[in-house]
DNA sequence: GATAATAATTGACCATGGTCATAATTATGA
DNA sequence: TCATAATTATGACCATGGTCAATTATTATC
């Protein structure tokens, strides 16, 4: 019961992908159509639900390979030795993550994978995130009273909620960034005084 | 320019919100259809987006008055001493937004208000639920290096971390609830080695 | 190369949220 | 009480994501 996969399918499937990422980056995530899409790839409409779940599957597909560039090249960077440049390492990928309100709402939509089995391509950024922070952490003036696991865990919490609170009112960018400065120096190095 | 609202609308109004609510009682959030709820009303489809921007902002109205009902128990409570008690209080909150995969959602997408003049009904919850916090931690074995508010957001920062995490894989609630625990102890009384 | 088995594609059709010009109702005021 | 304005309700219609039985293309078998 192997499922013999054709070199058309994958062909299909590549310009599929290919087609939306050209129409989102001209028009923004939010604007793609489904119908748009199979125009221009020139295929049957039922041809787009074979290959992809639902229109979400493909966006959460391209939103995930959008994040890995920014990883890619946060994890070229040095790590940070304080919050400040935490902050400066992660400050393109949230301004990303931010852009457009759909690309935030998509995001958390699948930020937890459905089944253990098969993490989706935006859970996996997560995972890959937690890693690379983690890894960060470890080696700058943090505190050591908890795993640095924990700790990126932290940081992803955090900058969820300052990108979330982005969304509120008139708060443009830098404020969501001094917000997360505020949220990472009383998590990252704590003074506690009980 | 003063619109004057006529008896009729509000009737009208708080029908649909009473029928949707039932209907919601019977068949859960996600279930909800407006072509039911106009039908039951006995009004036509026009009329309820004459009264409500999208079936999003009515579902907005009903989740943030059965949230309100959680938080007015929990403030009903004593102030928690510890983390323990702190997540007995939030703990029957928690279960209702996860409850449902699609409330989550809802809740998520409206915890930033849209303009600062007009902060919709689940955002007034996550106000309410950083004073409710924020009055707890002040009286409670928490950390004072900084402000209660400040740790009232992070509060709601890791609960919504550890439920959407939730949603990932086969995690019960009871693992959501020990993740939790692991954030606010390491939150709400750090013990920093550097 | 004929035939059977499997994979991939098709497009008419459906489900459901949302729009808007028009009609019906209610308030106003002389 | 009637004319006029303001408010509310109507429902045909549209936009768009998604389904599925039927069809076509590809691969395997002899």
């Amino acid at each position: 019961m192997i499922k013999q996969t054709q070199k058309r399918s994958i062909e299909t499937r590549a310009k599929l992908i290919r087609v939306a990422t050209e129409a989102i980056a001209a028009n923004g995530h939010s604007a793609l159509r489904v119908e748009e899409v199979v125009k221009n790839a020139g295929v049957a409409k039922g041809t787009f639900f074979a290959h992809f779940k639902d229109k979400d599957a493909l966006m959460e597909l391209i939103i995930g390979a959008q994040i890995n560039e920014y990883l890619d090249a946060a994890e070229a960077m040095t790590a940070p030795d304080d919050v400040d440049e935490l902050i400066t390492r992660m400050r393109p990928l949230m301004n990303f993550m931010t852009g457009e309100r759909y690309i935030f709402d998509v995001i958390v939509r699948h930020s937890g994978a459905a089944v253990k089995e098969e993490i989706g391509p935006i859970a996996q950024t997560f995972d890959r995130t937690i890693e690379i922070v983690s890894a960060w952490i470890a080696q700058g003036q943090f505190r050591k009273d908890v795993s640095e696991v924990l700790l990126a865990e932290g940081v992803q919490a955090f900058a969820v909620q300052a990108m979330a609170l982005h969304f509120c009112a008139i708060n443009n960018q830098e404020e969501m960034h001094l917000r997360f400065k505020t949220y990472l120096q009383a998590w990252l190095t704590p003074t506690p005084t009980k």
